[in-house]
DNA sequence: ACGAAATCTTTTTTT
DNA sequence: AAGATTTCGT
């Protein structure tokens, strides 16, 4: 390509059309463009035609960057490229073949909140309330999902009862997502591959549309997304993989690191092409990360290298408090915001859980620092904006339950409980979809008058709006319509600062309907929805914004920054321990998962820990052994006390007869005291029937009184 | 039927 | 320690 230069493995991958091909990509290796050049490539020379690629992505926001990036190298052709995550790549699909299913054109996309309604609906309605929590319920089914057990298999397979429970809240749980026309995240893929697998007519017509297919971040897909890529592979596509075994990262979620090692045999004659030279970070940030990922076993193996030099760039930093480790942490990228003129927006602080935000936006705050945090409380999931998109999901997809039993009643309109229940069971007996039932309420018996007149009013304005935009209204009109016609802001016209941040959301989501219709004129409302519930939350980071970035380690992917301060480098944090478990449950996914922090640094690395945290009233300790194994191989790792005067807070000793007070219980006499690690564990009479045993670290209990004090009795 | 208070759960990462 | 959910009082 003209312009652009490559090295020669970079070249290799970017020219090689002689079959499939797996590249190989270490971090900072310029895969990302590697990958839209090959596809400018392609088209440049002639050898694919545009609208018969296929190129599959793990963000929106990706596969924009290589749409601009595809853009810039070929003007011509470049939009008509079939571009996504594999997700809304599914979507579509679905849309499409909506007359071959039993689903309509504009079924729903249920996001993990939606999900959980539903189930506790289900779980209830099956009479297992208490038994099962929907989360529990939520990650079973997605087990399931990921390793393509349907529900029917799933029953027959079940051995416990425990298992039998499950399937049978799972089969439920697929019967009410079918009523409400309604996938989930996991659907979109299963069934896609469903129908792709068991219609040989739409099967051969994919197989047959593309002539390449791209998918970067090969080590992220799950066994779904790989039967997928096989389906949609003719004898004659060319498949071209990215990916890295070391920054596989969501195995929790399904995701199959075999994947890459096994693309060969899935895709015979693949060439594989290695690209080992880093291009981002100095050499020694890159020997850190090395030396720290090569303590897992099970690699692919590779060596890294990176002609950049560097000396003392990899700095540890102990901190007294998560307080004070903000508080450093703000004010060394303050230092090197000035002193380097370096702006915000290359800065990051990456962390392990999302709950770690708070510290450094309180910091960021106090010092006037601009930041944005990406995808802790994201926008769409904000309780208005979730209300809103509940009634536009209705005005698109009138059978869609779970979005009218989370607004019908929102605000009050005279409906209880058993006014619900009497809707929902008239809507179910009727046949008819639940706007029609909505205009019909004032006939249902059990309703008062004053709920079924509200009901109706209901009714009348979302029909009339889906008629507009069933009639080709765009999203924004909608919007303004509904938010009208409901009295949507009417919730919110209280002067408090809360509820002004409410109708600046419902503002912000009119201007994103404004812009979605600039952007795509003929999606409308269905187009607008389905595009919001696929965002990923990488989608909100804005690269240009002058803003400090703080976010999680797995949000980090694919990203680079001139400076990372990792947070939290603790035992316990990172590799992460779930509370009440004395092991982390995937270590090597823990080690690699720091290692794509660490390798997401360009000129500088800080990693910082503190001695101890509160976390949800576990405390985890000391410095991560990730630390020290990244230092093992060399020495340019420096590690400088904290300059913090202010010692870890001085222990409480007690002792067997000393008063104590708890926030909770109130005056007690400690009958026991033992230590438990850094805590201690107490058995103290509040003077209740039986005596508590507390473990310390949850809340405050200061002695009130020593043991032998004057005044004990 | 609604709002307030008490109780209970839930604590990683995300499409 | 915080949030969601249930219960209770009006």
């Amino acid at each position: 390509m003209g312009g652009v230069s490559l090295n020669e493995p970079q070249r290799e991958a970017v020219e090689y059309t002689g079959g499939h091909l797996l590249v190989l990509a270490g971090a900072g290796s310029g895969k990302t463009r590697v990958l839209a050049c090959r596809t400018a490539h392609l088209v440049a020379t002639g050898f694919v035609e545009p609208w018969r690629i296929l190129a599959m992505t793990f963000t929106n926001k990706a596969a924009a960057e290589m749409s601009r990036r595809v853009a810039s190298l070929v003007p011509a052709g470049s939009g008509r490229i079939r571009m996504g995550t594999f997700h809304s790549v599914c979507a579509w699909i679905l849309r499409r073949e909506a007359s071959r299913g039993w689903w309509a054109e504009d079924f729903s996309i249920y996001d993990s909140d939606d999900q959980k309604a539903l189930l506790r609906r289900v779980i209830r309605d099956l009479g297992e309330d208490g038994r099962v929590t929907p989360s529990q319920a939520s990650s079973w089914i997605s087990m399931c999902k990921n390793n393509l057990t349907g529900p029917e298999e799933a029953t027959d397979s079940a051995g416990t009862p425990w298992e039998k429970l499950m399937a049978r809240i799972y089969i439920s749980y697929q019967a009410a997502l079918r009523a409400s026309v309604a996938f989930d995240f996991d659907d979109l893929l299963t069934v896609s591959l469903d129908l792709v697998r068991q219609d040989i007519d739409i099967g051969g017509r994919y197989s047959r549309m593309f002539d390449a297919v791209l998918v970067d971040e090969y080590q992220d897909t799950n066994l779904a997304q790989r039967d997928l890529l096989l389906a949609l592979c003719g004898p004659d596509t060319q498949v071209c993989a990215v990916g890295d075994d070391d920054q596989s990262i969501y195995g929790w979620r399904g995701a199959r690191v075999e994947n890459i090692l096994r693309f060969p045999e899935d895709f015979p004659g693949a060439k594989i092409v290695r690209l080992e030279q880093n291009y981002r970070s100095t050499s020694s940030i890159l020997r850190a990360a090395s030396s720290l990922v090569s303590h897992n076993s099970g690699r692919h193996g590779k060596t890294l290298w990176s002609a950049r030099p560097g000396g003392d760039d990899v700095l540890v930093q102990a901190a007294g408090s998560a307080s004070e480790e903000a508080a450093w942490t703000l004010a060394e990228a303050t230092r090197l915001h000035e002193s380097r003129g370096l702006p915000w927006s290359e800065i990051a602080i990456l962390y392990r859980t999302n709950a770690q935000s708070r510290e450094f936006e309180t910091a960021a705050l106090g010092m006037n620092i601009p930041y944005q945090v990406i995808g802790s409380l994201r926008f769409y999931e904000r309780e208005e904006i979730k209300d809103l998109v509940a009634w536009l999901r209705l005005v698109a997809n009138p059978a869609d339950r779970v979005s009218l039993e989370r607004v019908i009643n929102k605000p009050p309109r005279g409906l209880g409980e058993r006014g619900k229940e009497a809707f929902f069971e008239y809507a179910a007996s009727s046949g008819r979809d639940l706007v029609a039932c909505l205009c019909s309420a004032s006939r249902i018996e059990g309703l008062s008058r004053k709920a079924g007149a509200s009901l109706e009013h209901l009714g009348g304005v979302l029909s009339e709006a889906a008629r507009a935009s069933s009639s080709g209204s765009p999203a924004s009109e909608i919007v303004d319509r509904i938010v009208a016609d409901l009295g949507f802001l009417e919730r919110f016209r209280g002067a408090g600062p809360e509820e002004e941040a409410r109708l600046e959301n419902v503002e912000e989501f009119r201007k994103t309907a404004l812009e979605h219709d600039t952007a795509h004129p003929s999606a409308g409302l269905p187009g607008f929805l389905q595009g919001i519930s696929l965002l990923t939350s990488s989608d909100d980071f804005e690269q240009g914004a002058d803003r400090l970035v703080l976010m999680t380690l797995h949000c980090a992917k694919g990203l680079e920054f001139s400076v990372v301060f990792i947070a939290g480098v603790e035992e316990g944090l990172l590799p992460f321990v779930r509370p009440g478990e004395t092991a982390p449950a995937d270590l090597e996914e823990e080690r690699r998962l720091m290692y794509v922090g660490m390798t997401r640094a360009r000129d500088l690395l800080y990693l910082t820990h503190v001695p101890w945290r509160q976390r949800h009233g576990t405390r985890a300790g000391g410095p991560s052994r990730f630390i020290a194994e990244a230092a093992e191989a060399f020495a340019p790792v420096r590690s400088e006390e904290s300059p913090s005067v202010e010692p870890v807070a001085p222990r409480t000793v007690y002792r067997r007869g000393n008063l104590v007070h708890h926030p909770r219980y109130g005056r007690g006499l400690v009958l026991h005291a033992v230590r438990r690690g850094p805590e201690w564990q107490l058995t103290v009479d509040f003077g209740f029937d039986e005596p508590k045993v507390l473990l310390t670290g949850y809340v405050p209990i200061p002695v009130i009184r020593e043991k032998g004090s004057p005044g004990d009795q």
